[in-house]
DNA sequence: ATGAAAGCGCTAACAA
DNA sequence: TTGTTAGCGCTTTCAT
C-alpha cells in the first residue's frame, strides 16, 4: 500500500507530494510556502498551510539536506563531555543552535586525535552546516580535512598557533591578570601557581598574565613556586606537597579541580584557608561553591562564547564577512571563601 | 566546473559516479562493493576499492539515508547533560554506537517536556535509526509520536508505568537492598533516608528495597527519619537539619550530590563521619572519592546499560525479537570512608 | 556477476 | 504567481 494522500492520514509520514495533492497545487509551491523563498498568493498559501497542518507534514531533513546542502545541523566536538565545562558548552551551544533553527550533534572526542578525525569525517559526510570544535590534536591534517570540506567552522576554548582561523576564546591572559589583581589587592606578595600543561597555548597565556601582573606590582613568583599540573584533582594535591617547604600566601590554580585538590591537601597539612593561604581557581564548576570554604574562582564566559561561535558559523554560512577572526571574551571573578587578606605575620 | 573525475582529485568530494568511472564499472557495482550486498568478482572488487582509495571516496550519508532509510545515526535524549551521570551515559552510548558503525546525536532536554518533544520530532525528521531516551515527561504524546514513527526506541534509566516498552534500568530495588545490607552488616540499627522525588518510579523502588531490608533485619526507619529531596546538593544539607533532633547512625541518600550535602551539614553540626554517623550515596560521581572522608556509594552500571540499550535498538532494527522487554542490571557497591561500624554506645 | 534505470523527498532552474 | 522538470547521491529492483 502506498501513501493514501487522504487528510488526517498521520500514520505514514506525509511528503510534499501528499501536501501538494491535498492543497491542489504543485510541489514547488509547497516548497515555496515552507521556505518563504518567493511570494505566494495569500489564498494559495493558506491552502497549503492548512494541508500541512492537516497531514502533520514535516519536511524530511535528509532529502532537504541532500538537495539544498543544508540539513540544519551543526556539529560540536568537545574533548571530554565528563568535564563539566564542556558539558556546559554543549548545553549552551545547543540552546543557541536551536534558537537559530539548527540541531546540534555533539561529539565527544575523549581527547583522542583519531577519534577526533573520525568525527570530523563523519560530520563532513553528513554535510553539516558548520562545525564548532574545541581542538585537541595539533595534527594539521584535521584542519585540512575540514577546510577542504568547505564547511564553516570555528574553534572554541582552545586557540591555535595559526592566526587565520576563526576562534572564540576567553581572554586567558586577562584571567591571569584578574587572579593576580584580586590576590594583590588583598595584600598578598608571595605567590604560587599550579598551571595546566605548558604545551597548551592558553595555559601559557594564563600564566603570563598572572606572572606579569604579580611582577609589576611587587609580588614574587619564583620558578620554585610554579607547578605544572594536568588539570586533574590529584595534580592539585601533588602540587601542594611539592610546594610545601616553600613559603607562599597566595595560590592560583589553572582550574577548579586542581584548586580543590590543593585545598584538600592544604587542609590536611593543617594550613588554614584563607587565613594562612588564599586560593583561587578557574572554571567555576558547580562543586566550587559546595566545598568548605567555598572556592573563590574565575568563571569562563561559556554562554557568550557559544553564542558567538554559533553566530560565526551562521555568518560564514551566509557568506558574510567576519569582522574579527578572533573573538576574545572576558572572564568573571567570583569572590567566595578561599581568598582573604594576606596574613600580617608574613613579610 | 563540474567534478573532473580524475584520480587524485580530492578537493571536491567524490561520488559513486566518479568512482564508477575511474573503476570502469557501473554505479551499482560500486554500491555493491561498499555494502557487501551481493558477491562481486574479486578482480572488479579490487578495482573499485582502489578507486575508492584513490579518490578518498566516502558515501554521502544524506543520500544513503534518503534512499535506504538508514543514515547510521542514533539519537540519545538525556534530561540534563550537566548531571555527570548523564554525561557518562552520553559517553558510553556514543562508544557503543560508534563500535556498531553508528553516530550518536545527543539531545539535552533540560528537563523540559516541550524541548523533549521538539527533539523527538527532529530526530524523526532526520530518520534516525533509533532513539535511546531517559524519559522526563509523562505526556503520552511523546511516546505516541515515537511509536507512530516506527523508529526503534528504548528507555534508559527511568522506568515507565507501561510495561510493554523496551527499557533498560538499574535494579533500583536491589540498590536499596545493597545499601541496607551494607549498613546492617556494620551493626547499624537506627536508619534514616534522603530520597529523591517520590513521584518517580525508580525512587519508590529504591526506597522500598531499603525499607523492606531494614525492616526484615530488625532495623528501624520511621517516617520521621525519611526526607524527600530533589536530588540537589542543598537538599542533602536541608535533610540533615531536618533530621537533626532524631537519633540515627546510618543514612542513605538517593544520590551522591545529596549525600555530599548531608556530609557537609553533618560535619558542620560536629558529628563525625563515620564514627557517629555512617553515610552511603548513590551514583559514584567523580567527586565522591575526592571528599574527606571519601564517600561510600553505589555505582549505577551505566556502561552495561548503554551497551544493552544500543544493542536493543540494533536488534529491533534488524527485526529480531527481543528476548526480554525489560533489562535490569545490578548496581555495584563502593565501600570507602563514610561508612563504618555502628557506634557501640548507640542502642 | 554486472548494468540500466527508477526513485527516495526535496529544492531550484526554467517556462509559462 | 505557479507548474514542470531535472537533479542532489545513493540503493535497489529488474534485466541480462
Amino acid at each position: 500500500m502506498k501513501r493514501s494522500g487522504e487528510a488526517g492520514d498521520k500514520s505514514v509520514t506525509a511528503t510534499v507530494k501528499d501536501v501538494a495533492r491535498l492543497a491542489r497545487v504543485s510541489v514547488s509551491t509547497v516548497s515555496r510556502v515552507i521556505n518563504n523563498t518567493v511570494p505566494v498568493e495569500p489564498e494559495t498559501r493558506e491552502r497549503v498551510l492548512s494541508a500541512i497542518r492537516d497531514m502533520d507534514f514535516r519536511p524530511n531533513l535528509l532529502a532537504r539536506g541532500l538537495r539544498s546542502k543544508s540539513g540544519n545541523l551543526i556539529g560540536l566536538l568537545v574533548p571530554d563531555i565528563l568535564n563539566e565545562s564542556f558539558a556546559l558548552m554543549s548545553k549552551y551551544a545547543e540552546e543557541y543552535a536551536e534558537r537559530a533553527g539548527f540541531a546540534l550533534i555533539i561529539g565527544n572526542t575523549n581527547n583522542d586525535p583519531d577519534k577526533e578525525e573520525r568525527f570530523i569525517r563523519d560530520l563532513v559526510r553528513r554535510h553539516v552546516d558548520g562545525i564548532v570544535f574545541s581542538r585537541v590534536s595539533d595534527k594539521s591534517r584535521i584542519l585540512q580535512i575540514i577546510e577542504e570540506s568547505k564547511i564553516p567552522f570555528v574553534i572554541i576554548d582552545r586557540s591555535l598557533e595559526q592566526e587565520d582561523v576563526p576562534t572564540v576564546v576567553m581572554d586567558n591572559y586577562g584571567a591571569g591578570v584578574t587572579a593576580a589583581e584580586h590576590l594583590l589587592s588583598l595584600g598578598h606578595r608571595r605567590f604560587a601557581c599550579i598551571t595546566g600543561p605548558m604545551n597548551i597555548a592558553i595555559v601559557r597565556e594564563r600564566f603570563l598574565g598572572f606572572r606579569e601582573t604579580v611582577g609589576l606590582r611587587g609580588g614574587s613568583l619564583p620558578d620554585s613556586r610554579v607547578y605544572e599540573g594536568n588539570f586533574k584533582y590529584e595534580a592539585g594535591a601533588r602540587a601542594v606537597e611539592h610546594l610545601a617547604r616553600d613559603q607562599f600566601t597566595a595560590l592560583w590554580a589553572h582550574n577548579d579541580l586542581m584548586a580543590l585538590g590543593a585545598l584538600n591537601e592544604l587542609q590536611r597539612q593543617g594550613k588554614r584557608v584563607p587565613e594562612d593561604v588564599s586560593l583561587v581557581g578557574l572554571d567555576n564548576i558547580s562543586i566550587a561553591k559546595m566545598v568548605v570554604p567555598p572556592l573563590t574562582t574565575i568563571g569562563q564566559p561559556f554562554r557568550e562564547m557559544c553564542e558567538s561561535a554559533v553566530d560565526i558559523i551562521l555568518r560564514i554560512r551566509r557568506g558574510e564577512k567576519i569582522p574579527q577572526l578572533r573573538v576574545t571574551l572576558s572572564p568573571e571573578l567570583f569572590v567566595r571563601g578561599t581568598s582573604g587578606p594576606a596574613p600580617t605575620s608574613a613579610t
